[in-house]
DNA sequence: ATAAAAAAGTGTTATAAAGTGCGTTAAAAG
DNA sequence: CTTTTAACGCACTTTATAACACTTTTTTAT
């Protein structure tokens, strides 16, 4: 489980190296991916495992996609996710594609706030963060839409 | 079970020790973790032994987070969590990073209030929580909502 | 279609800052 | 007075980041 948060660089080429207290999390659970996809409420990005990645991307991938809901939430998690090869035993760096940076607006900005949320990572930009964190205690936009049972089990 | 006021300092590079009369508490429940994160309601810091933030971190990290007032609640407290390695037979160190002092208020003072609450323990500016136990009020948010079904059986 | 140029991506190294460990001094408790 | 505990100081280690060089891919012009 990975927790916390970290202001971290990009460097010129859009990469970050994740903090080395995760470390110990990559290389047990094994993983050789990461992946990068658009949080589907948030100016923000998600950065799962690959193990997470399978188990959420099959699950998602499999509903009916009539539902408009669901569809959107296909479009834009699965639609737009960047795998990564990834070596926890290195210097575990990865690279933000230019579109994630558009939809993360981390455009110009060299840093970026890397938050840890147990069995996901989430990104943002600066800016954004401490204005949700610090806007006023629980005012977020209501989701004014009825979730789909299919998804209610689901984490994302 | 661990209760009781301290006023301790922090060193220069923000690490503060528990009291010894809590060693026996720490060393019989074999704890090698301490975790410290952000009070959810007040400008305070909760500290949870490794044991106790496992359960509470799986269980609100597993809740649907489309649900933006569990969304606000996994990013306060999974979010800004520092877990910390902890030798219960050493010198019971921990360091508060500098986002959590800020948070807490603890920026430039050097001494903090630990209080046990039993099965954790909150970290307070001085100032603060004397404010508060005298009945003075502190200007944060209050959580006015109406909470999900899914945490109202959690509690913090 | 090919070659040249530009851009994007990968990998290495050096250095300053942050974090850790441990011995010593000062203070408190028995 | 003796023993335990808290606070402080210092040296060492680890980590983050910027700078640089090199490779691969894409674009542009002929």
């Amino acid at each position: 489980m990975m927790f916390g948060f970290n202001n971290i660089s990009l460097d010129k080429k859009s990469r970050f190296s994740f903090p080395a207290k995760y470390r110990d999390a990559f290389v047990n659970s094994n993983e050789n991916q990461i992946v990068i996809t658009k949080d589907p409420q948030y100016p923000a990005l998600k950065v799962y495992l690959g193990s997470e990645w399978d188990q959420i991307s099959t699950k998602l991938s499999s509903l009916q996609g009539l539902d408009p809901i669901v569809r959107n939430l296909q479009w834009t998690i699965l639609g737009n996710a960047s795998v990564c090869d990834f070596e926890p035993t290195g210097r575990m760096q990865v690279l933000i594609s230019a579109d994630l940076k558009k939809y993360a607006q981390i455009e110009e900005a060299n840093r970026i706030c890397l938050i840890g949320m147990g069995n996901k990572f989430e990104i943002w930009n600066q800016e954004n963060w401490e204005q949700r964190q610090t806007g006023g205690s629980l005012a977020t936009e209501i989701l004014d839409i009825v979730l789909p049972e299919s998804i209610k089990d689901m984490s994302f």
